[in-house]
RNA sequence: GCGAAAGUGGCGGAAUUGGCAGACGCACCAGACUUAGGAUCUGGCGGGGAAACCCGUGGGGGUUCGAGUCCCCCCUUUCGCACCA
């Protein structure tokens, strides 16, 4: 008989208990957590115990947690509460990625300072983080716009100096308008545009900023890549491609005619020099240094360049490069090849770009899809040069033209190119770069796309750069006992006029530590992602005053073990960071090379088929969620609906599903679990001889769903399978609840089953998990302490197997027999079986497969 | 254009090694209990067919006793890269 839950409120009260009432469990809790906050905190570095960091990467504070937020942080919690139970030293900790625009842009808007709006954002997001019920270490709370962080940015910005990596240089930067400051490379999205304003396309303009020479260690940020092996591989791909290595070689074409002294030559950047022979033109970019010594003044020409900049910011601008049709002018003037002492004709043209290589490029029209496209629209000639050795015949008149091919393989053969003819394309790079480097017209080189890190910003909301400038001494920077440059409150916030710190007289003028002079304080702020580049290496340590952190802490708790966190900081913050991570070892303070072992991106949240957003009127608030369905099921919606590394779409019903889950799992401990309690003897698994069929089933599927989350853990991630698994092991718990009533069931498989249902919930919804752990009288109040549970092999195991039936390969029908059959015994029964015989009558048994544990299939003719 | 991932019921998704396609959940349908049901419980639920059966994992070929899974060709979607010389 089951019981009737009613939900008005006039029913008996211990109907009334059997009610799943998130609110009331989850406040509860939530009180009970607040009160200890030693709860979720990490042992010290001394620990005997094996340590793992998860960590998921800090959030802006934006104002309000949004469901990428709960998601990115569900992911993590489920990993660390786990790991904890497996008995592992864990550190889970979170901070804030405090500093930055939209705190200004909130100044100016509703006119509240920056650091109020920001330090309001972070108590209400922290808040609801809490109340969501993640397990964070909050004595190691990070907050990045305060004097006790950002001061160790100053610091190592100082060290940054003194090893060379910070240098200040006037030079073409990146500016959004809108943000009014300038932007990283990392910061321009591929269609030209602001990362933060993606419509607004960036500006150029000539400024003198700080740089971080990124580039010092390109060759190490590649090279370290390979060893990534638990970063996804797109990731890994994406930031190969940022780097960019092209391996080279600069080759110096001179300039036939007349020519001011010191100009004779053109560098061009070829990593083919193989094709040499075939190169019929010099292109220039249209920004080119050596275009107003070639046209001088004709009207004509200089027309023609001008229209080809344009053409060439157009399209920088539109974000469709490659689709711009190629576009030339001819200089008029010649080049000699100094290979074959040629002359080849220049010119300019709006497919080269200033700012890769040298500029400047030998044009092959036979071997490079580009240059052909440009030769064949100017009839330039195209000269054959190279060939895969199988067919290593030049075309014959009246032949089709031979496809435009690279031919870099180890079998290609040169043709057409003097004493060089005849060789693969290897050996004729090797040859050719010596030959050009004795006779001082070339040399090999590696070029990379990577460009240093510009970190000026002329905003207010940011840590203030150490430096100032003296009338005598120059650039001077802050001695480090003056550390941290206090940031000034009260500023007036405007986006016009530059730096907003440089209106502050205060701030401004200063003293000059080397001549007691005045001098001049720096006014830009930091890029934020100097912030996020080491904050995770300050958790380790989070209250340290007299250092940024402690070498053997960090020693014992690096790398980080899982890092989790959006895909679209692939490039941006996760090249910053590793940078970071070497720099800090070369300064001698850390000792890994790389921050994280593993890497994880979880999937958007979508509804309706689009990125939330408020613009489409398609976002869901996790306040919103959390009232309605309670924490424990909005987390475990965010689990189940999809694995982690999708696309996940948000449905409402949905989370109501997980929400009537829960409360089923709820309901069948509230009524059952007194027996649980009752039942003494904990050793459930050893009876099994003396169990019923019923029972037995019970204690197998109880089992087989231990290994099935267990194993979810340690591979793939999959918890919407870990969830369904419980799931169905609930469904099973309640088909035997009749017997359980009726007191036939037996109570100690009954304790067993309940209390492991709440430990594979643990994870994911820890409230309940907690609520029911202490009603079924459990005495290790933290979870978090309790081992993860041992499923035993053997009692998963079925006794018996239906293993279905195939003729030719279709299904036919099912046959029942013990799962240690003998091959042979599975064979005749089969062929035993009525149907079978049956369906095989009058026809010739060919074979017989019998796939043990598997299936069968009868083959006839 | 190049590269990667994906394409399975009305929907979200299961099915690590080739072995019962559609687990689990949503929606829907029927029933039970109810004054009531947007609660709960039971059952059903890929398509066709009265049934036996037949068809079905983007499309087309192939390998195999057996293909969602492996191979070849094509289509679509998403993401990344894109005059990088």
């Amino acid at each position: 008989m089951k019981e009737t839950i009613n939900m008005t409120a006039n029913q008996p009260p211990e109907q009334r208990e059997l009610r799943y009432e998130p609110q009331r469990i989850e406040e509860k809790w939530h009180a009970r957590w607040e009160s200890d906050p030693a709860l979720y905190a990490a042992e010290p570095h001394d620990s005997k115990r094996k340590k793992f960091y998860v960590l998921e990467m800090l959030p802006y504070p934006s104002g309000a947690l949004h469901m990428g937020h709960v998601r990115n942080y569900a992911i993590g919690d489920a990993l660390a509460r786990y790991m904890w139970m497996n008995g592992y030293n864990v550190l889970h900790p979170m901070g804030w990625d405090a500093f930055g625009l939209p705190a200004e842009n909130a100044a100016i808007k509703n006119s509240v300072p920056p650091k109020e709006w920001t330090l309001r954002n972070v108590a209400h997001m922290k808040a609801q983080m809490k109340r969501l019920g993640f397990a964070y270490d909050w004595s190691r709370e990070v907050t990045t716009c305060l004097p006790e962080y950002y001061k160790w940015n100053q610091w190592f910005f100082l060290k940054l100096y003194e090893k060379g990596l910070a240098y200040r240089k006037k030079s073409k930067v990146n500016w959004c308008p809108e943000c009014a400051t300038v932007l990283a490379n990392e910061q321009v999205l591929p269609n030209g545009c602001c990362w933060r304003h993606e419509e607004t396309p960036v500006q150029q303009r000539e400024l003198e900023q700080w740089f971080v020479r990124t580039t010092n260690y390109s060759e190490e940020l590649l090279a370290g890549i390979e060893k990534l092996d638990g970063w996804p591989e797109k990731v890994r791909t994406m930031q190969r491609n940022w780097i960019g290595r092209s391996e080279g070689a600069l080759l110096d074409f001179k300039i036939d005619g007349a020519v001011t002294p010191g100009k004779e030559t053109i560098t061009v950047f070829t990593t083919r020099i193989d094709t040499i022979y075939g190169a019929t033109s010099i292109q220039l970019a249209p920004e080119h240094p050596a275009v107003a010594e070639l046209i001088g003044n004709d009207p004509g020409l200089l027309a023609g360049v001008e229209d080809l900049t344009r053409e060439q910011a157009r399209a920088r601008e539109a974000g469709d490069v490659a689709a711009v049709e190629k576009h030339g002018v001819f200089t008029g003037r010649y080049a000699i090849n100094p290979f074959n002492q040629e002359r080849v004709p220049i010119w300019v043209a709006n497919y080269i770009l200033m700012d890769y290589g040298t500029g400047a490029i030998m044009s092959v029209p036979a071997h490079d899809e580009r240059d052909h496209e440009f030769a064949q629209k100017y009839g330039l000639e195209i000269r054959v040069v190279i060939l895969p050795r199988r067919t290593a015949e030049p075309p014959r008149n009246g032949e089709p033209e031979p496809p435009v091919l690279p031919y870099t393989e180890k079998d290609s053969l040169l043709i057409n190119s003097g004493e060089y003819s005849e060789l693969s394309n290897q050996e004729a790079i090797a040859k050719m770069s010596a030959y050009a480097e004795q006779h001082g017209f070339g040399k090999r080189t590696v070029t990379y796309r990577l460009k240093d890190w510009g970190i000026s910003r002329q905003r207010y909301w940011g840590t203030p750069i150490p430096m100032l400038y003296c009338e005598k001494c120059g650039v001077v920077p802050v001695p480090e006992k003056d550390l941290p440059v206090l940031l000034p409150e009260n500023v007036d916030i405007t986006l016009q006029g530059g730096s907003p710190l440089g209106r502050v007289p205060e701030f401004v003028n200063a003293t000059c530590p080397k001549c007691g002079g005045t001098a001049r304080r720096e006014t830009d702020t930091m890029d934020t992602f100097v912030d996020s580049s080491w904050y995770f290496y300050r958790y380790t340590n989070a209250k340290l005053a007299d250092r940024a952190l402690d070498t053997a802490t960090v020693d014992y708790w690096f790398p980080i073990d899982q890092y989790i966190g959006g895909v679209e900081h692939a490039i941006l913050h996760l090249i910053y960071s590793r940078f970071w991570t070497r720099f800090m070892r070369d300064l001698g303070i850390v000792h890994n090379d790389e921050p994280a072992t593993r890497l994880f991106t979880q999937g958007m949240v979508i509804k309706d088929g689009a990125k939330m957003s408020k613009s489409k009127g398609n976002v869901v608030s996790p306040d919103d969620m959390v009232a309605q369905f309670g924490a424990d099921s909005t987390r475990v919606y965010s689990l189940f609906a999809t694995s982690p590394d999708r696309e996940l779409d948000w449905q409402e019903a949905g989370v109501e599903g997980v929400h009537r889950f829960l409360s089923r799992t709820y309901r069948f401990v509230m009524r059952n679990g007194a027996t649980s309690r009752a039942a003494q003897n904990k050793d459930g698994t050893g009876a099994s001889a003396r169990l019923s069929a019923k029972a037995r089933q019970i204690q197998r599927k109880l089992h087989q769903t231990i290994k099935r989350v267990t194993e979810d853990f340690q591979g793939r991630w999959h918890f919407n399978t870990s969830v369904a698994a419980v799931m169905e092991f609930v469904n099973e718990l309640y088909s035997v609840e009749d017997e359980v009533v009726a007191g036939k069931f037996p109570p100690a498989l009954l304790a067993e089953a309940q209390r492991n249902v709440i430990l594979l919930l643990a994870p994911f919804a820890p409230y309940l998990a907690a609520e029911l752990w202490e009603y079924i009288g459990e005495t290790e109040k933290n979870l978090l302490r309790h081992p993860w549970p041992a499923y035993d092999p053997a009692l998963a195991k079925e006794d018996e197997i239906t293993f279905p039936i195939q003729i030719n390969g279709k299904l036919r029908g099912h046959v029942v027999l013990p799962a240690e059959s003998a091959e042979e015994t599975v064979r005749e029964r089969v062929l035993a079986d009525e149907k079978v015989r049956a369906a095989i009558e009058g026809k010739q048994v060919v074979k017989v497969i019998v796939v043990p544990g598997k299936l069968v299939n009868v083959v006839v003719k």
